[in-house]
DNA sequence: CTGAATATACCACGAACGTGCGATTGATTA
DNA sequence: TAATCAATCGCACGTTCGTGGTATATTCAG
């Protein structure tokens, strides 16, 4: 059966000349475009749900990131690809964490797109070239914090473990056989390595810099 | 100039089979091929470094994925595109943590590797559908989190905050102008609806939970 | 108008924490 | 062999925290 698609999109004529290429090419077909988001809901209560919605952000009315869940909510199972002229980074992060299926930029071929809702159907996640670097790039920042040791040793790294988790230094001498005495030696052996005072601050650094992982 | 293209790959059919097809691509050439890492280091020592390194990750000696960042410590603006069977989740995270610059399973065309490689280099981040799917589920689970708010007031938010930063009572106090019992107020509401019972604990579910950012 | 929610403020007490000392043992390394 | 480091244990003091109360002003929806 040929794939539905809906379009959300408030320059008429970018609209107008997507739905056309659309409806040319076999296979699939777009009978409801929208200019926003309100009236698509409308249309989300009474017409048959689109298997793809093409959703630009910059849209009168409610934005298209927050329209993604409201879209999802209506039809879980829909697939949501932004086609928008936004690549900067806040914008791609919420899309993509409030549930997009793909992320185009305007600047795509029109053939690029009907790929796209192609692949989004088939299990992919089409990413305009820019849009998946930027994503690759949060990837790696995560990568630079871990590499700090700060020099704990395993006893420390153990005790750190349960500091996170949020027990007293009795709890902690308890869990792992040891005096309260001793813990609260590594502890603060650990705050001067971290150069931290409080158990709040070491948890803090740990999330910031993740101080996880046993390996290296 | 034409792309210099080195790969690390254990398989020697495959291994062959490949850069015989990139030797016949015009515009790259791969004249150094290797079976493992360690080889590939020692020649990253007297040969002139490549454009785009074709990374293996289940390589006998040194993994793929540790090889990442030794390739990028000899030359850090190289290109790495894994090329590997290996698609779960813990694998492509890490390599991407890593600094992969794009991530193709073994079963893509020929093509598409070689048009991986034109991409790469045009500041683009080469995915295989399905590892695209799997980055993008990544964000949206991030997604899950940011909407449980516990129902915490601005307030009580932007006391969290100074709470994370690791400030005492009375400094948080000082910062935003309230008496140190207000403050106290604050913090014991807090702790009703997070349901903990130290601030450590309030840090920790803070991180983990992504209780950040106002919108929503 | 009347609760409910929010923000503000105060007090007191015991528990937990942070810190400055000192000390012994065993393993590793220079 | 001497020195360093990790791990263990100990005490004392002042500070901060967590928790049980109580109370007032404002705002806002029912």
């Amino acid at each position: 059966m040929p794939i539905n698609i809906w379009m959300v999109e408030d320059n008429s004529r970018y609209r107008k000349s997507l739905v056309a290429v659309i409806n040319n090419t076999p296979g699939m077909y777009c009978d409801q475009a929208f200019s926003a988001c309100e009236e698509a809901f409308d249309a989300m209560e009474v017409e048959a749900h689109p298997d793809v919605i093409l959703l630009d952000i910059g849209l009168p009315g409610m934005s298209g990131i927050k329209g993604i869940q409201k879209f999802k909510s209506y039809a879980p199972d829909v697939h949501i690809v932004i086609l928008t002229i936004y690549e900067d980074n806040d914008t791609v992060f919420d899309a993509l964490c409030e549930g997009a299926s793909g992320y185009l930029l305007k600047d795509s071929t029109q053939d690029k797109i009907v790929d796209s809702i192609r692949e989004v159907l088939a299990g992919g996640a089409p990413l305009n070239m820019r849009i998946a670097q930027k994503v690759l790039q949060l990837f790696s920042k995560i990568k630079i914090k871990r590499d700090t040791n700060y020099g704990l040793t395993e006893r420390e790294k153990e005790i750190l473990q349960y500091i996170v988790a949020g027990l007293t230094k009795q709890q902690i001498a308890d869990k792992i056989f040891l005096s309260f005495h001793t813990v609260n030696t590594h502890i603060k052996n650990i705050y001067k390595k971290l150069q931290v005072t409080t158990k709040a601050a070491v948890v803090s650094k740990a999330f910031n810099e993740n101080l996880f992982k046993a390996g290296n």
